[in-house]
DNA sequence: GTCTATACAATGATAGAC
DNA sequence: GTCTATCATTGTATAGAC
């Protein structure tokens, strides 16, 4: 049980979690497969059911991972310097960091109608909707806020490395599915200086 | 080759085609098997490819329904009467209407990396982005308009019909997932007309 | 047009060797 | 810890009967 041993940067068990995620990431649900997350870690199909008893384990390590992510970066969005809103709309697209790959992966498993992903899903919304509107104020605004992440996010997740399209690839401006981030935030920047936005809907 | 028999109102490809959406949007890719469907539309898997010869082939009838679909709505959107704005964010949602149940079965076949779905949906996502600039003016703006729609789209394919959260269901307010549809329009009618924000990036 | 029977590959999982 | 059988099940597809 002691730990003496040499814990290398990435245990196998990582490894593995690494693969399954970039596997659902980069080719859905369906390629993830026990046999191609084994190979894609650099064990086989046994190996892996060593560490993850089933596939079901298995998520749940991802699952256990993604909550993890988004409690580090509900925290890192209370500090930020940039605010909230620049936060979130910067960093949605970017498939670069560890909470994208997992955010993205656990997707995957929700549209595979997973029910236990699409909580997670949701835990993990509502906790950045409750940092979002705790610095803008307005519900509706920060409802808006939290839409346009969502769609960076999914654009994103549909068309990955994205292959350049036929047209539109000389103008400066942004094409359809490379969206002119900083122009947004500046649109919402300002919206967040009108003053009177609460009073926007009386039932 | 003549049809004077009678065309039912839906024929069986049609139904085999509804199955197959429903299916894909309500249990994900990988439920939405031939047998699946087949059963779904009440006749057998041989039965099924007597009229799709193949799972491809399948997917190529869902892809033109939705193409179709897609123009259709696309002429709508230039003739309707609130403008392209309000007609998107309500429509959004609505997972009650042909185009949508489409929309979300392609987006399912689309997150399981097939490369013709990721295809038809990025050219759905142009022409309503042409239309939307077309009345907006503004492309960053226009923008932020697509990406709320998709926000709204996806919101609506990860959580269906949606299980009534434990908290917050007795206030007026919007919830996580069901947005203030009308406030967001009215937020957005705002800064359509905003005049000068063209401007707002200067590279 | 629709069905049953069958072939064949792939998937999740178990058992046991090393 | 990791591997190689091995198994039951399921998915796509074909062939041919009705």
């Amino acid at each position: 049980m002691t730990d003496n041993e040499k814990t290398p940067a990435t245990s196998t068990r990582e490894r593995i979690l690494d693969a399954f995620e970039a596997l659902l990431g980069e080719s859905g649900e369906r390629a993830a497969t026990l046999e191609a997350v084994a190979g894609s870690a650099g064990i086989s199909k046994g190996g892996l059911l060593y560490h993850f008893g089933s596939k079901e384990v298995l998520i749940d390590g991802l699952l256990a991972r993604l909550e993890m992510m988004v409690a580090l970066d509900v925290a890192e969005i209370h500090s930020s310097e940039a605010g909230p809103v620049a936060h979130l709309i910067r960093t949605s697209p970017t498939t670069g960091n560890t909470l994208d790959r997992a955010l993205v992966a656990v997707s995957r498993l929700a549209q595979a109608s997973n029910s236990r992903a699409r909580q997670a899903l949701r835990a993990a919304n509502e906790a950045w909707y409750e940092a979002v509107l705790e610095t803008v104020g307005d519900p509706v605004l920060t409802r808006t806020i939290m839409l346009i992440s969502d769609g960076l996010y999914y654009g994103a997740a549909f068309f990955p490395t994205d292959d350049p399209h036929p047209a539109a690839t000389f103008d400066t401006a942004a094409t359809a599915h490379q969206p002119d981030l900083e122009g947004i935030i500046a649109l919402l920047e300002t919206l967040t200086a009108i003053p009177s936005r609460t009073g926007v809907k009386a039932p």
